[in-house]
DNA sequence: TCGCTTCGAGACGCTTACGTTTCAAAGAGA
DNA sequence: TCTCTTTGAAACGTAAGCGTCTCGAAGCGA
């Protein structure tokens, strides 16, 4: 047993094996819910699919639950924000990601399971809401700054704007099973962005 | 609460019997798919709830997907279009009655088990999406007479534009379970729909 | 009333997954 | 090298759900 009070605040020395366990279960756990969903995932079938003993898991985990809120955890869905041109190409770079993200990735495949889960749990919920939130936090913010500088009007509310930029391709892919490619973007950008005068879109 | 159930069928001559088992099947079914969603139903749960013999079940379905499918083909989720009133009211009125079917009425309680049932199987995809895009379809239709008629810009888009104002419910209930209100409708169309001069927003 | 159908209940053998336990092999680290 | 830890595999008893079957009760309609 490693001692955990040697170092406090320092990540305690773990034995490789140990970590390297950790990440293989926790792919397979997503790639698990991506096939069959949070209902139907089975401890014994992430085990067979990681290649490691049952008792692998629950050395490590108490239960599904924990395994899987520690698998969507591992999830990484990162929005960079171009930091120079203008209001318009900045807001298309973005979407132009969330699409990306929502077509093809792993949280792409995981999403419906994540709802599913979400729906379910008091905990995974809280985890999804705030994992949704982060990336609904840059457009917001980009939209807000935008507005203060007048690129936008006063009338704008860029939380509901951000959201009507977002929620199409949420639709799309969830409700319409429609592909959504990154074009969409600019077409959001255009149909949905108030314009001033000269910002008028280039073609 | 919306209801959303179909009313029962009224096939012609039939034993009695066999609609009311039929009825109170599929509506455990719906029950039991918003309480722990698609991959964890069980038959014998839903057997349970109707208060109905596994048997009375397995006598009228094969199996779990052909049950879940046929409940879902008993969901109803009508959409009413004024047909007189402004463009604004007209589109006002429509979100309106999504946000109150996607807030709270089986349909809502199904749908995370729905959308995580569509990424599993064809079948359920093909009824979602279609089921999907019949509410969409009412919307897109008045916007595109709007275009026609000069009430919208030929810019508008109809198509998007009807994702873009009902996207951003879906959003809300599926990823960032805030709640939805009807309020919701006019602040959507007020924030994005193309105003032409005198059709400002009156408040 | 009476024959026919559908019903609920429950037993059935079977399969899958649960969570625990044991144990020998292999890796880590000193 | 040598000790300690972690591992994968497998067996364990238990529980739940599968899909099938039988049977007596009850509802149906003529």
């Amino acid at each position: 047993m490693v001692d955990v009070r040697a170092a406090p605040g320092a990540v305690a020395e773990q034995d490789p094996r140990v970590e390297r366990s950790r990440r293989v279960i926790l792919e397979a756990v997503l790639d698990e819910l991506g096939e069959v969903g949070y209902g139907a995932l089975t401890i014994e079938a992430v085990a067979a699919r990681a290649g490691v003993g049952k008792s692998t898991i629950y050395r490590h985990w108490p239960g599904k639950l924990e395994l899987v809120e520690d698998a969507f955890r591992t999830l990484k869905a990162p929005v960079v924000v171009p930091d120079q041109g203008s209001l318009r190409d900045r807001v298309v770079a973005v979407i132009e990601q969330v699409a990306c993200l929502v077509a093809e990735s792993t949280y792409s495949s995981c999403m419906p399971a994540l709802i599913d889960a979400a729906e379910r749990d008091p905990k995974v919920r809280d985890f999804h809401s705030r994992f949704s939130a982060e990336r609904r936090a840059v457009l917001v913010g980009i939209l807000r700054d935008a507005v203060q500088t007048g690129e936008l009007p006063a009338t704008a509310d860029p939380e509901l704007l951000a959201d009507a930029l977002v929620g199409p391709i949420l639709l799309r892919r969830l409700m319409l099973a429609q592909p959504v490619g990154p074009q969409i973007a600019r077409a959001l950008v255009d149909q949905l962005l108030p314009v001033r005068g000269d910002e008028r879109p280039s073609g």
